[in-house]
DNA sequence: ATCAAAATGAAAATCATTATCAAGCGAAAG
DNA sequence: CTTTCGCTTGATAATGATTTTCATTTTGAT
């Protein structure tokens, strides 16, 4: 089943620290788990409302949290005003392009960019402990080409 | 005078767009002009208001966004849920470090990366129009070296 | 001077997020 | 069992930054 390894780890996590493992945590790492690419508090409470109308949106704020504690999620700022959420277990960091014209996001990486980051860090006698770059511009399809 | 050159920007910006020079708004770019690094609308409004108390906030706001529209500010987003500015005109791109210890930043560029990011967005058909880098971690002070 | 458009300040509204709090529930102890 | 204590929860209020509204003032061109 999809999914599982991530399942195991919010249950670790849980443990690990006296928290206990109520079916509205693992209903909504279900529904974090089932989308791809980036969400919204938001947008969560609602894809997991259609499933258990009962649940508040305090309790999505508050697992997306312990989400990002455990290590599966990773919070995403592109500068709209609302934060939103992506995989981080089993995911490589990467960066993003956002394009300003349609607002599609895509996920790039660059080995040798990390690297020259690291350098800079050093130094500067700066610990890196990590990093957010966001390349705004217009996508191909927008461009017309 | 300082500013001189920034202040015929305003004024040329304002004039093509058939707005006014108001008072209010040579005040308020003449209090952003006059501090370094980066100062939030809220920091803004009290500084300002020091010198007219009759400003409100609502115009400080829209001061500084026309200030981004006219490229002499420009925004910066830390993370911690309050949008800054720093100066735009006659300064050099730059990326930030942050200090997560002590809220401490430190502007950093590096030309290598910088041509990366470029030939990174032409490689996947991305016009690139700006990019934020930001590097969290901890500062020399604050790891006690 | 006149008049329409732009600008302003005060206050209300908004939006995402967080805190509060009373009620619910679960596991361990008695 | 059942009591207890602390973790969870949903509803709701609160928050904080930013935006909008609106009545009033100011401005610049006529």
């Amino acid at each position: 089943m999809k999914g599982q390894t991530e399942r195991k780890i919010f249950a670790d996590f849980l443990a690990a620290r006296g928290l206990r493992d109520t079916s509205q945590r693992e209903l909504i790492l279900d529904e974090f788990l089932g989308r791809e690419s980036h969400i919204s508090a938001e947008e969560l409470y609602y894809v997991v409302k259609k499933r258990d109308r009962t649940v508040g949106q305090a309790t999505v704020y508050r697992v997306l949290k312990l989400l990002c504690d455990a290590g599966l999620a990773r919070e995403v700022d592109f500068g709209d005003g609302t934060r939103r959420y992506e995989h981080e277990f089993g995911h490589e960091h990467h960066d993003h392009f956002i394009c300003t014209s349609c607002g599609k996001t895509m996920e790039v990486v660059d080995p040798a960019i990390e690297t020259l980051q690291n350098a800079l860090a050093e130094k500067y006698r700066f610990s890196l402990a990590n990093h957010e770059l966001y390349l705004y511009g217009t996508c191909r399809e927008c461009r017309g080409e």
